[in-house]
DNA sequence: TATTTAACCCCACGAACGTGGTATTGTAAA
DNA sequence: TTTACAATACCACGTTCGTGGGGTTAAATA
């Protein structure tokens, strides 16, 4: 049994999904509240709650904020958040304070049904259009400066950055050792380097 | 239509895909590949590609490498990472190379399909145990975990992250060449590496 | 007090790297 | 069609790195 909680301040939007959720099998949804502040009271006597559906806007203490609070008190709680927003401040906020997933409140029932079972399983759910803001944090800036190498020559840059020997990238690229020392030599003019490790270095600095 | 290719060695996976993706409606599948080098030659004739899917462990240059590679020569492509590995290090740097998404390789036929359109449409397809892992990441960020490393090590880390050699470390910080030795030799036990270029990596990539 | 650890230093040997060449093939631009 | 460059490969030599030891001193910790 998944033991669900919910707290959402707009009754026309618990109300339904807590119908839901308790009619599904394995779900035992207990608590349903419109505050955090009720949420904790009513805790205190049905826990463990094993995940967490959490409204961000709330009245009182805001879901973002709540989220550190529950956390101390119930480190073991899998929360996740439940929002009209998709502004990126609010999302890294949100996973920074230990929230698992973040759903968008247009999501279909049955998807916040698997959405509670990934969790439960040790996943993470995000929607997708959640998961690409997230990407786009890892990105790099992308200075469109054409790089100066060829194809050839971002592969072994590629091995390199990997921190495999010339001996390695040679093996996996199918040449000898000689060509790949020909091909350093080359990517190192055209950096004006004269080490590997500086190759790396511009390499992960995105100078490349 | 949306364009897709496949970029993965192994036959008994590569092919079902590809016949189960050529016959979805709105789907153009014309490219499949055991290899990055194959993929290359063969999307010189047929592009644009609007999706591709590619494996991590790859022969001859791995899916990783290969990531700026492609998405060097095009930009607008977007690479749904397919892997059996779920480790951090490997997603960080697919995510940060320019992958869209990551789907661990057991995924079902119709949620791959699923993956596909969410991409195209600008979502970004995460399965739920990688999804889990970028919010550790953030979690892990917030409380910053302390370097095992003493401050003379990090000054060394400093120098070869500048490119420089050891001979010119030790003449900066006013030691002898086997100082500096000794000290590269104990900084490479605690990050569990062998070679200048891996601690080169490790630090740019905010690991240490 | 005993033990651990950081910081310092030395030696030796093989592996890996950096640099100077030369050379062939194929392709693409001038 | 000359020119240029990418990709391949080889040789030689010196430098740098990686790893196996060895050691001393001072400070902090058990």
């Amino acid at each position: 049994m998944i033991s669900v909680a919910i707290i959402e301040d707009i009754k026309d939007i618990r109300e339904p999904l807590f119908q839901f959720l308790s009619s599904q099998e394995n779900f035992l949804c207990e608590i349903e509240a419109g505050s955090v502040e009720e949420f904790i009271e009513k805790a205190k006597t049905v826990l463990p709650v094993n995940v967490l559906l959490l409204d961000i806007g709330l009245p009182g203490l805001s879901g973002l904020g709540a989220i550190s609070v529950i956390k101390d008190k119930w480190p073991e709680i899998n929360i996740i958040m439940l929002t009209v927003f998709d502004d990126a401040e609010k999302i890294f906020n949100a996973l920074q304070s230990g929230a698992v997933g973040y759903l968008v409140k247009n999501t279909p029932l049955n998807k916040i049904r698997e959405a509670i079972i990934d969790t439960y399983k040790g996943g993470a759910p995000l929607s997708p259009e959640i998961a690409r803001k997230i990407i786009q944090y890892f990105e790099k800036s992308k200075t469109n400066i054409q790089s100066p190498l060829t194809d050839k020559e971002k592969m072994i840059v590629a091995g390199m950055v990997d921190g495999q020997s010339f001996k390695m990238i040679a093996a996996n690229l199918g040449n000898t050792l000689d060509t790949i020392k020909s091909h350093a030599k080359n990517i190192y003019r055209k950096l004006q380097v004269n080490s590997k490790s500086e190759v790396i270095a511009k390499s992960l600095r995105s100078e490349i």
